[in-house]
DNA sequence: CTGCCAGTTCAAGTGAACTTGAGGTCAAGG
DNA sequence: CCTTGACCTCAAGTTCACTTGAACTGGCAG
């Protein structure tokens, strides 16, 4: 059994159907046949998958991705992008743990009204800093 | 002086006019009275801006945070909902964390392809882990 | 008074990442 | 042999958060 057919790949990688054939259009996963119109992949797509949800999960973009096992193929990941984006990681934690200490604090704060609360006014200049409209995190999509 | 214009507030919260717009429209801000065709501001919306801001950067959606200062205009934050946020985030945080110090490490990695090497491959299963596709940092738009 | 320019409206467009729908095909089971 | 059902393709639709374009308006400088 050396390819496994979408249907497993799916049920595998917990990646749908029909993302599936959305990545491999993109260029970022390749099938290796078909078997009838059924696509068949190689096992070593499930480790791809992982790649690209890590990397999705970095910040990064399908397309930088994309880029990322260019041309040839074969993973060739850029290790000053890594640290790069590494860094990036690092600004985005830091941000997000004044948010959460804020939030946590909010939710606890005796104050009236949270705008009385000097907390509070203090977590918003922190967020309205450093460009308002900057970094955010994104909510996951919800499930069917 | 009261109020601001419209102009005047995307210059001291950089926040487009366009987005000012379109927040009003969605009901997350409101302006007070027009000089001429142009809106007019009650100053307390740079407040109003950054709590937006801090509420995009906590991962809530524009929706999400409309509802929050609803109905009758003043913001009544559940602080229940603020700790569920942060608690959220909190999860963020130590995947993003495990991310990072990942990347770290690939970045320096000497094994000669990262798919060779047994930390790279331990991110790989721990982004895969808790299912695939589940939450994910987002880039900001670049600027114009 | 008059033109400019920054504001206005409304509709449509953008981009990312998918999902959905309609209509078609084929390997396998009865 | 024929039905079935999972897969196929291709186009279009969806959501989010805005941005852009076209056509218009009105306060203020000259």
């Amino acid at each position: 059994m050396r390819d496994i057919d979408i249907a497993e790949v799916a049920e595998l990688s917990g990646v749908r159907a029909s993302t599936l054939r959305f990545y491999e259009e993109k260029g970022l996963i390749a099938s290796h046949g078909r078997r009838g119109l059924r696509r068949l992949f190689d096992p070593a797509v499930l480790d791809r998958l992982a790649l690209i949800a890590l990397g999705r999960a970095s910040g990064f973009s399908l397309d930088e991705i994309a880029r990322m096992f260019a041309p040839d193929g074969r993973p060739r990941i850029d290790r000053k992008m890594l640290s790069a984006k590494a860094d990036e990681l690092d600004r985005t934690i830091r941000r997000l743990n004044a948010m959460r200490d804020g939030l946590r604090h909010a939710a606890v704060c005796p104050a009236p009204s949270h705008m009385e609360c000097p907390t509070f006014r203090r977590l918003l200049r922190v967020a309205a800093a450093g460009k308002i409209g900057e970094k955010k995190a994104r909510k996951s999509r919800r499930k069917s």
